[in-house]
DNA sequence: CGGTTCATTGATCGTGGTCAACTCGAGTGG
DNA sequence: CCACTCGAGTTGACCACGATCAATGAACCG
């Protein structure tokens, strides 16, 4: 909370604020760009897609995430944006973000932060996709949420939490079949380590989910850290 | 160019640039961190290894680059860097970078320009990984690499490159084994597409390669392209 | 020289993809 | 009210892409 008066750019700069349903579409990759988008509730994903309709998904966001800005000079969107529940948007064209960077330095502060952690978030699910196996990818990808969605680190057993994902999304987001993230998932369930069903999760053995996840010690932290920078 | 000043500044923040021999490491994952550092020359990698060794090249830098910051508040580095030719960095401080972007908008909005970059090169190479077959990979990484270091759309075919790259880091990047990679390249080079040996690339057949890449449409303007913004 | 590291190739194996069939709801329209 | 579709999930059978294991050669260097 920096003041009333950030408050009040931010308000004057923004747009009237986006309101979707699930699977609705923010943009389009190849798209031209010039806002940028603040999550205020709902949870969302950007996704890359090959010119024959392979489709990655680059990252998950949560409330509070920061996206749609591309490289200034780049006109067009490298990947799309999809709601993935009913989602609420704050609208803030590019030159609105321009000034508002100029004259609270808090505010470029916090917004370097969230770009500088995305990229983290990238990196890991990249070092999970290049080099973990199946079923490891999957847990990794269950823990993160998790811990995102839950902002605590360790999980405990009994843990629950809602993940608005179907097979088929955890499959573009690992880099699997939709059919073998079904078969992990069983697996998962077989060995009494974690159930998700009708997008819930629910953690039974938090060191064998964590021990499969093999997750670098200084990532947990990333995942359940607020921004150091209190503006808005 | 944006003046003597801005300059001077910048000269007065950094500390001695550091002179590295190839894979000399810059610094470790899990490292503290309070630098940025700016590459003068030389190529250099970003990794990010798993506790068990496993280890995923994140992206490879060239002259320009800029690494090193981590999300402000978080006390360790997520990856390590390494040297991968002879290289100069020049290293600055957090608080020189922080005082810098505040008295010059040029700079931070380079900074961020650099920052918003790199993590879409880290989503190509997300996709790649994830939805690419072996060949294609292998493809898309000399691609990339080739059309960053020519900085040029497209490619023609004899182009020539120095790629400063062994199989092994290859097959770190593309997720990958270096014995597999070993035989993609041989395919590459018996159905005439394109040879790498000896670190060095040359283009035989610039419309299969790029076929073999897929590349999404907005993905090369972003590797040629330089920052609009000109300071430093 | 022995000792690296890097590249190369063959043989074999297994993880994960492909194909196919089926269930189970949640719409939707006759 | 029931047939129809459509998407998500489930399971089995089969196969192939890429990993693994192993051996060898070339270049470089103390």
């Amino acid at each position: 909370m920096r003041g009333a008066a950030a408050l009040a750019a931010l308000e004057a700069a923004r747009k009237p604020a986006r309101y979707l349903p699930p699977g609705a579409i923010v943009y389009h990759q190849e798209e031209p760009d010039d806002v940028a988008f603040n999550l205020i509730s709902g949870w969302a994903m950007l996704t890359q897609s090959l010119p024959d309709g392979r489709r990655q998904v680059l990252r998950f966001l949560l409330p509070g995430a920061v996206f749609g800005p591309t490289p200034q000079g780049q006109a067009l969107h490298g990947s799309a944006a999809e709601a993935l529940t009913p989602a609420v948007l704050c609208v803030i064209p590019r030159e609105g973000m321009t000034a508002l960077r100029r004259h609270w330095p808090e505010f470029d502060d916090r917004l370097m932060w969230c770009i500088e952690r995305d990229a983290e978030l990238a990196a890991g699910l990249l070092t999970s996709i290049g080099q973990r196996t199946a079923i490891e990818r999957v847990a990794y990808l269950l823990v993160e949420l998790a811990m995102r969605a839950l902002r605590r680190f360790p999980l405990r057993n009994g843990d629950t939490v809602a993940l608005p994902l179907t097979q088929t999304v955890i499959a573009e987001a690992t880099g699997l079949t939709a059919v073998h993230v079904n078969r992990m998932l069983r697996e998962l369930r077989q060995r009494q380590v974690a159930i998700f069903l009708q997008r819930r999760l629910t953690v039974l053995d938090a060191a064998a989910l964590l021990a499969l996840a093999s997750l670098p010690p200084e990532l947990p932290a990333l995942w359940t850290g607020t921004s150091p920078f209190s503006f808005a």
